[in-house]
DNA sequence: GTCTATACTTTGATAGAC
DNA sequence: GTCTATCAAAGTATAGAC
């Protein structure tokens, strides 16, 4: 109850993303938003000058994630155990508190919100990550195999959404999946960690 | 039968799926595709009785080709070169004509439509697909991997859209993934941090 | 059976008062 | 910082022309 100072933003952004991951981006009015804060919809436009900007607001976060991951994947060695360490650090962080929620708007909701430039930058981010699993050298089929690890992650929801599992299982096997998928082809099995 | 009257019908939803697919199901209005065609919005209204139902009809058309390689499915034994099958069927279906950006629309756009009754039964049909791949003996992770498969088959343009390749360099290789992911496990190989 | 004219409702958005 | 009032454009609906 104690200031509702600065705070109001972060009210709407939270509702937003709630209802966006709920319903999609266009579904949801920003009336439907306002309602719920007990406001109306013209005092959202004293804190984003748009709807877009409400949802340009959340892809900077996971901008930001996402930066921070490949920053690091930057300063390593371009190893085997570095493109695990990534895939791992990638599962972690859409693992965690709202990670998960925004990173599905994201990939669900990528035609809807085409035009916003924080969603293109977060789309151009993805692929630097995805170029850094990859080795160039390598066949097509298994430099596209490395990339499909990140959608491994992203997609197993779905996939397996007809399976009486714990969402700890899913998370286990998407996990080792994605790790298998990056760790090079079947071929070559004596590609050996670290 | 399609004489020159009948097919206003199919007009509409040659343009439909044309702008969608372009723009996205939300960005495109009604007067749009009106306007495309040289009619009113009110006419759309006599075709469809709303734009969800335009979609709708749009999904209809995927539902019948997955159901097709479905069907087929169905009647075959469960051995691995009938999953190895279903695989290739599928990637031909999204490969064929307008399969492609039908599939692509309704992956891009399943939020956006979420409520369609059309595009709930699509899913299922997926899901259906899914089950046809999978050893329900398996160990979750191979379960995984091999629904794996088909977002593969999906998401290889997105995947690899940094590349120099030709698309049917990439189809290609989208399809020998898919058929390894489909293939079994990879228990030889250690999943365990370096 | 096929379409137009017209009007109704809700949406995202802006201006200005408190 | 939030409201009321208002806007243009969207999806929707129906009456009626041919």
């Amino acid at each position: 109850m104690s200031g509702q100072r600065g705070d109001t933003r972060e009210k709407i952004r939270a509702v937003a993303l709630e209802l966006f991951a709920e319903q999609g981006y266009e579904k949801t009015s920003l009336r439907e938003i306002a309602e719920r804060l007990g406001v109306t919809k013209a005092a959202l436009y004293y804190h984003f000058k748009s709807k877009e900007d409400i949802v340009a607001s959340l892809y900077h976060d996971v901008q930001l994630e996402v930066e921070k991951i490949i920053a690091w994947g930057d300063a390593q060695p371009r190893t085997m155990e570095t493109r695990r360490e990534l895939i791992r650090r990638y599962y972690a962080a859409m693992t965690r508190d709202q990670g998960s929620a925004l990173i599905r708007f994201m990939q669900d909701n990528h035609t809807a919100v085409q035009e916003v430039k924080a969603a293109d930058q977060v789309r151009e981010r993805f692929l630097r990550l995805a170029q850094l699993v990859t080795d160039p050298e390598a066949e097509l089929a298994d430099q596209l195999r490395a990339r499909i690890a990140f959608f491994a992650l992203n997609a197993s929801a779905f996939a397996l959404r007809d399976l009486d599992i714990t969402d700890e299982q899913r998370h286990e096997a998407a996990l080792a999946v994605a790790l298998d998928l990056v760790s090079g082809s079947r071929a070559d099995v004596d590609l050996a960690p670290g």
